[in-house]
Formats: C-alpha cells, structure tokens, sequence
DNA sequence: CTTAATATGTTAAAATAATATCAAGGTGAG
DNA sequence: CTCACCTTGATATTATTTTAACATATTAAG
C-alpha cells in the first residue's frame, strides 16, 4: 500500500488543483509554481507543495510544475486515469441538475445512465443520458463497471433506493438525500448535507451579532 | 466576542445534531445520552460533549441531555432562533431542486425569492417561492433582511451574479458554480464544489488497486 | 442515608494537520 | 564557467483537532 493515512483534505485540494490546472491548459500555460497555484487556489505554496510530495517529487526545482505532467499525476492518483462510470439514482430536478452538471465539467467521469421508478420520467434523456427504470441497475452497473451511485431520491425512497444500490453491486454512494443511510458492511457513503452545510454557512454568516448562551 | 475561534467541524457536526434532535422531538423522546447520540451519528459521544462543551454546559450529569432545550441552544449558537430569510440565484434545475429541498426540510431557513434572467421562467412559482428578474434582487434583499445567496447559475453569469448580490447587500454566498469567485474584502464565499468532492470520492472509491505513482 | 451506577463537563494527552525553515537542485545572465 | 537568483522537496516546528481520562453531579435502589 503506497499510501500511509492521506489527509482527506489532501485529496481534495488535489481535486482543486486538477480543476487549475485544467484551465491553465487550455490557456497554454506550460509551467506553474506553487506560489502561483498558491494565487490561483488561496492554499498557501507551502501546503501545495507538501500536498504533492505525499505521492512523489513532480516539479523542477528552480522552475515549477509542468502543468500537463503534473495533471496526469493528479489523475492517477484520485483514479481518474482510466475512465469512472457513475449513476445517478433519482431522476428529479437535483439528480437531472448533477446529471448536465457532471456532463458538462467532467470529462473523467461519465454518467452512463439515471434511474427512475416514475413511468413519466423513465424513457427520457436528460441531453445523452438515459432515464431507465430501476430494475435495469444490476445490468448496467455490471455493463459498465459503474463505481459510485449518486442518489438524489425523496427522503421516503431512500431506503428502497440504497437497497437496490447495494445489490447492484456498487461500493460507494454520493449521498444528496438529507437523511442518515443504513448501509452494509463495506459501503462508503459520502453524505453531501447541503442543509448542514447552509446550516454552518448562516453560523458565520450571522456571527457578528452578541450571542449569549 | 464569546467564541473563540471554534473549529468549523464543530458547527458541521452541530448542525447533524440538530437534524438528530428534530427527528427525537417528533418521536417524543425527552432525553439523549451523548453515548445515544453518538450511536445516531457516528461521531464519539465524547467529541459530541466537547462540541457542546465550547458553547456551555446544556446536559444533566447523571442524565443526559433534554432534547427540546438542547435544540434550542444549538438553534440559538448557529444563529436559526430567528428565521433566516435566503434567496437563490439562478432557477435551474439545481436551483429549483434546492429551493424546494430547502422548504420542505428546514423550518428555520426561508427561501423569499429565486432570481433569473430568462423571460420564459421568470414569474413562474417554485412551489410558493416566486421566480423574479434579477433586477429585482435589491428591493426583496432589503425588504427580507436576506443574509445568504446561493448560486446555481451557469458559469458564464457567475461573475454578473456575483456581482449582482454584492450591490443587493448581501454578504454570504452558498457558490454551486464550479469555479473561483471573486469577491471584494467582507463577502464570505462557501464553495459547494460537487466535482471535486466527487473526485475526492473517486479516490476512495478506486483506493484498493495498486498505484505507482 | 448510603452506595452503586450513570453521564456530564473539564482537563490532559495524543494524533493530526498546517506552517515555517532550509538544503539541494536548477536556470540564466554576464 | 561562475554567480546570483529561484523553486522544489525534505525536515522541523507550531497549531489545531481529536481522543482519552477523570472528577463532579445526579438518580435510584436498598
């Protein structure tokens, strides 16, 4: 195992860093340093620089970062070096937004189909992607070798959802539905909490005022 | 200034114990151990103490904790004890989803208005939440004391809109846009940054193969 | 009333993460 | 070629956050 306990902010800011360097690519920028990925990311260049060398040594003292060898590291590293096929379970308005969303940005990620119990929703294409009925999960996880499920269902759905998830036979689900999911043994569930996270956001955003407890 | 300098996890987990406690008061328990708690949540009913513990002393030795009066503390810490009205900028799918997640979930946040420039949806309704012409933002900023914007617009608009709910007086922007806003001296940016937390995911989904890096 | 059991809240220790320092490697001007 | 200047990457330090330990308070049973 080549990774000793990574930061889980570590990763992270690697994903920020990709996201960088992706527009300074496309800008032709060929070489950045880490105080100016320091500008671009508001990490400090000290932070940048220790991020990297948990996984190795990829600049050029003196000179920097070659932006393209650097963005490749980054992609084997997160496992986005070969392509990540992922679901989206729950085809309303949130599973339809993430759908275009990840279509539009991601070009390491795919897609490959939304699932839906709704018979008016099931047939349609959200742009390429299908909207199928939930019994054709297990078929298309194993076609495709789906790794993460997103699941953007009504609160009451969510258990059936995470039930038809788990026999699918995907291992990680990107949870959006703002409840607590009871998953088996050796299911990674990453809960989104856009309510929690309003929740902290009013915290600061009301901070100012005299609080007495 | 009664805080000092509490870690942002705490008022994260803060809000979880508060999603926890919603769920117990409508079940009619009374009373919470912070073993419970713990068992609720995931997190050690000894950092559950400790968050609490930053702010004052709200449980009985011996007992536990009264669930109504804790919620009201917490209530109180995170600034929900008055309703906190929000608007939404760019009613998309993703701002449409959002605005209905937020009124059907959490009772202390309002969504006054959703603000877009599309003639075609502006004047329609989001459930009861009107969609009105972002020139309108200033007027229902200063009529609701509005404290947070979330934005879901397509990138391109970002920086319009960012600059749109700066002149409106707001001071906090929830950003669903994946890119780096730039905002003037006093504006608090919170990135939801679903891309790079799906990278990140990607990472511990795919984490078991051997890399070389 | 006394004692055992339970749970909080405070204080101390450990683990983790961020920041600072600096030697080594690399570049380019003269 | 030499020197001055950069920038990385490794190491050391500091700060932060989590975990653990324990004294104090409460309840209930005998």
């Amino acid at each position: 195992m080549p990774n000793k306990n990574i930061p889980k902010s570590v990763i992270k800011r690697l994903a920020v860093y990709l996201r960088i360097l992706d527009n300074l690519i496309a800008n032709d920028v060929e070489i950045i340093s880490s105080r100016e990925l320091s500008e671009e990311t508001g990490f400090t260049a000290e932070q940048i620089r220790k991020d990297l060398a948990y996984f190795g040594a990829f600049g050029t003292r003196g000179t920097g970062y070659n932006t393209s060898f650097l963005k490749d590291k980054i992609l084997r590293i997160i496992g986005l070096d070969e392509q990540t096929n992922i679901v989206i379970v729950g085809a309303g308005h949130l599973g339809i937004a993430l759908t275009r969303y990840n279509i539009t940005k991601n070009p390491y990620v795919q897609v490959v189909a939304a699932f839906d119990i709704d018979p008016e929703v099931v047939g349609q294409y959200i742009i390429d992607t299908e909207v199928m009925h939930v019994s054709r999960m297990k078929e298309i996880v194993e076609k495709y070798a789906v790794k993460v499920a997103i699941l953007t269902v009504p609160i009451e759905q969510s258990h059936n959802s995470v039930e038809d998830i788990v026999a699918s036979g995907i291992k990680c689900i990107y949870n959006f539905v703002p409840t607590k999911l009871y998953v088996p043994e050796g299911i990674y569930v990453h809960n989104a909490d856009l309510s929690i996270e309003l929740n902290s956001l009013i915290y600061y955003a009301t901070e100012s005022k005299n609080k007495v407890f």
